[in-house]
DNA sequence: ATAAATCTAACGTAAAACGTCATATTATTT
DNA sequence: AAATAATATGACGTTTTACGTTAGATTTAT
């Protein structure tokens, strides 16, 4: 089963940029980075793309709507690059996802502390009249012992 | 009941920074942002300050770590500045901590995306020898498909 | 053949959170 | 009182991030 090999639609950096909802510049600030390499650039000087250099842009908006830097997307990047095939490699890989995801699951963890403390003051408001400042005086008798340190600092 | 106003020690700038960890300037920039502003300076010309914003300032370190800019910390200590005995202010009060709060959550539901990507990944890489890239081909048979939007992506 | 798009190179920017002088006062110690 | 240490103000410097913005040259499209 001869599959033919069909010449696929390549796209030039401007097409490319509106497709993606980006300026040309970030593209190429992209390559410089090494985290979007155009094909190689037959006759012409110019860069061509295809379909799935539009998917890996894609994929770099999506992970930046996850707030990681441009930093940490390359290095995402290169951990999917990177051959598992072989068993060291594998384990390499997966200690340093295991890694990023520790790192996002403490991030996770502070996240939860600072809507606790959100969550205490709406509370605080919505129940009128007994509003406490934090810290200050009242923080003697605040709930929130686990999460609040100045819970005992009322002097 | 005469509460006899007891003299409260008051402890320099330099005190006060090395109580909290932080350097002298770091104070000052507080009080320029409007943060952490100091007692009058009776007498003398330097700043006097007092265990109440030693709080204060250890205040400020705990909100950082919720990974809260100076500017959003300060819009923070404002919000908890305004008094909320009046019913109008309370409303505001509270709807702007209500904002926060949805904005926290927001951060939240992209870190728990991110989160389960990886988890994913490391998931891929404990089941030896499926290994699949994403975005790539095998996007077709992710089980991903709520987190994923490259999953049907494969040519 | 003109206009439109791209190329490389390089300097500019804007926010964030201080660091680092420089110079002048003020406090403390001997 | 003299020397030393701590503070004060002011202002410019620094690092990181993610591009923006010329500028001048070359390529591609109409």
């Amino acid at each position: 089963m001869v599959q033919s090999k069909v010449i696929e639609k390549k796209y030039r950096i401007g097409e490319l940029a509106g497709m993606a909802g980006v300026t040309v510049r970030t593209i190429r600030y992209y390559e410089e980075l090494g985290i979007l390499e155009s094909q190689e650039r037959g006759e012409s000087e110019h860069r061509r793309y295809t379909g799935r250099d539009l998917l890996h842009l894609q994929r770099v908006q999506q992970l930046k709507s996850y707030d990681l830097t441009l930093n940490e997307i390359r290095e995402v990047f290169d951990l999917s690059m990177e051959d598992p095939t072989g068993e060291k490699s594998r384990l390499k890989l997966l200690s340093r996802y295991k890694q990023k995801h520790e790192e996002a699951l403490s991030r996770k963890k502070n996240l939860e502390k600072y809507i606790s403390e959100l969550e205490w003051h709406v509370d605080q408001l919505e129940s009128v009249g007994d509003f406490q400042s934090c810290p200050g005086e009242e923080c003697r008798d605040c709930d929130y012992t686990e999460i609040c340190k100045f819970y005992n600092a009322g002097k």
